[in-house]
DNA sequence: TATCAATTTCTGTTTTTACCGAAGAAACTG
DNA sequence: CAGTTTCTTCGGTAAAAACAGAAATTGATA
């Protein structure tokens, strides 16, 4: 019985359908997505065809681009020849490879443009000032941003859930703080 | 003398505007905040039109999509009757209402209808209980990230600046690290 | 290594989104 | 209050993206 007769399974699926349209992602592949975090057991392509009524080839890519994220991966069904299809159920770790995979195909592509703009600003006398400026605080930002987030990603899960629980408390534990607990 | 005539602002704006698509802002948005922010003075609607080669009416959509956003704001010129608009120069400003705008305008929605479907899913036998389960799970996630970002935001900069600039060094303030500096 | 199922790539079509120009509304000037 | 100027809204068109089906490739099995 298919997973999406149940009108709240479908509700999910066709919410995050759009939501993935809003952030860049195309619909299709974020429909495959959900339909995989809803089901129990790994799905053959044919059978997600099947139940999303989209294209075979479609489907193909959708499954492609979400083991690109490396949020979806092929698992062998004994007795079966096709390839399934599994999603990351940890949705702490679904997070952070999504967020990984945007920076890489994104913004470091945009700090080493900005890094090269302004590094040929700074000897370009035409270069009008404010532009050079401009450039130079926005690829510190991003750059900023960057090597925090290298930082930070690499800590343990569980000091990271620490950190998330303490919310804005966090600020107590900070050397200047007189505001200790 | 027109800022693009510049090749690096020009290719500033261009990649920017391709950024903006993205991440589903249309280019002509993302392409007249990229101008605004390289100028050093108030631009009124004609001269972005002039300068982007863009539609009147697709610049004023523009600028009140980024009016929206709270990154642009209409100042008024001495002596000239027309609007003129300028650009959030603080990055982090910049940066911090983009977010808030977009857990808005796509974040809070979905934790609603997440809230929704879980609560009528734990009423409902006839929902398969993988389902249930799954949906919930995203509705809490969603929730605690949602909960943490609101406390957060409320955080001083300047709080936010060290945060940000020790990095995976907060680690060394937690409670249970043996590991302080 | 030949066969056949499964998957991916390619190409043309459909659907969606972005965009322009025209017309209307609002704000200002003399 | 008539005439301008500026701004926004609307309907149609152009551009881009998503999608289906056919063709090609891969890879497992015997």
């Amino acid at each position: 019985m298919p997973l999406l007769d149940h009108p709240d399974a479908k509700a999910f699926l066709l919410h995050w359908g759009e939501m993935g349209t809003q952030w860049g992602v195309n619909r299709s592949v974020s429909q495959v997505h959900a339909l995989l975090y809803l089901s129990h057991h790994p799905l053959p392509a044919d059978e997600i065809v099947e139940q999303l009524g989209l294209a075979r080839s479609n489907v193909s890519t959708a499954l492609k681009e979400l083991q690109g994220y490396g949020i979806v991966r092929r698992v062998h069904v004994e007795g079966d020849r096709r390839d399934h299809f599994l999603a990351e159920l940890d949705l702490w770790e679904m997070l952070t490879r999504i967020v990984a995979e945007r920076k890489r195909r994104e913004i470091d592509p945009t700090i080493a443009l900005l890094n090269e703009l302004a590094q040929r600003m700074a000897q370009d006398e035409s270069a009008p000032p404010h532009v050079r400026e401009r450039i130079t605080r926005m690829h510190e930002f991003m750059s900023t941003l960057g090597n925090w987030y290298e930082q930070v990603r690499v800590l343990p899960k569980p000091t990271l859930v620490t950190l998330m629980k303490l919310g804005g408390k966090i600020a107590r534990f900070l050397p200047g703080s007189k505001d200790k607990p």
